[in-house]
DNA sequence: AGGTGATGGTCAC
DNA sequence: TGACCCTCACCTG
């Protein structure tokens, strides 16, 4: 499920996994073989994320980019000894070390690159609501002077990174703003909302695995990890994403859809018109 | 068992 | 606007 909670919680593991480590990089599918041979065995010294890209760090001032696009996967196991190992299926790149293995599948992207190209790729991308350090005033800015509309601006990863189509339409959702709003009529204070509210809901997707958005699960979540206790998720959970023709759970009116930004979108036409 | 669409983004035409 | 990446969950039968 590659939304920015997705790479965020990957690149935790990873780092957990490898940082500190050297491990042996290969391509057993073939098409990196060339950027393995660049950083096997060379100390991984950290593992980070940013929106939907992943960056993996090498001694030596050389760097994995890593994409997943739609239907990447990238898997970490814990390596036991009865395990078989044996690369199957299309692995574009595996990190192994005694104790771990980790197998990247059907990525967008995953090439060896410099300093210079990871700060590049950071520099066009918008704030990150996992990061601490974002800043929310850069994207509103942007939003400000936008005639694009609200649906499209959350989905542009140069304006706001990590948010994907599911929290695009979810977070609209939880504050009855129409998608359909140029960004140039937004409230600041909906802003600050949307902003505010994916801050609290990204952490509980990187927690739990999965994007979590009805407010009831959002505060079980949240308890049980208070409690420091792992979240029992029930089966419901969205509002309106991928709910085309069902009933809005807080007017119910019909969920209606439209393409915007090239994907789905998921709204509510009657509790999230536009003003 | 087989088919389809998807939480994404880039590049070619 | 469509191809690509070639996975995986969720349908259908």
């Amino acid at each position: 499920m590659p939304e920015g909670h997705t790479l965020f919680a990957l690149a935790r593991d990873l780092h957990a996994a490898f940082a500190g480590t050297r491990p042996e990089v290969t391509s057993p599918q073939g098409r990196f073989e060339e950027g393995a041979a660049q950083v096997t065995g060379r100390e991984l010294l950290a593992a980070t994320s940013r929106g939907k890209h992943l960056f993996l760090e090498f001694e030596g001032e050389r760097w994995v980019h890593v994409h997943l696009g739609l239907i990447g996967t990238f898997r970490v196991d814990g390596r036991d000894w009865t395990a078989e190992v044996a690369p199957v299926g299309a692995v574009r790149m595996r990190l192994a070390t005694p104790e771990h293995v980790a197998d990247l599948r059907g990525p967008n992207l995953c090439a060896v690159v410099t300093p210079d190209e990871v700060a590049a790729v950071m520099d066009r991308l918008g704030p990150d609501p996992l990061r601490p350090d974002a800043d929310p005033d850069r994207a509103w800015r942007r939003i400000q002077r936008s005639s694009r509309s609200v649906g499209e601006l959350l989905m542009d990863q140069a304006v706001l990174a990590g948010v994907g189509n599911v929290y695009r339409s979810e977070v609209l959702w939880r504050h009855r703003l129409s998608p359909f709003t140029e960004g140039r009529a937004m409230k600041p204070a909906s802003w600050r909302l949307v902003w505010d509210d994916l801050v609290r809901l990204m952490p509980l997707g990187v927690a739990t695995g999965r994007i979590v958005t009805v407010e009831e699960q959002v505060l079980e979540v949240e308890a049980a990890l208070g409690r420091g206790e792992r979240p029992h998720l029930t089966e419901r959970t969205s509002q309106v994403y991928k709910r085309t023709g069902e009933e809005c759970p807080r007017c119910g009116s019909r969920i209606r859809t439209q393409v915007v930004a090239r994907r789905n979108l998921f709204w509510c036409g009657r509790c999230q018109r536009r003003r």
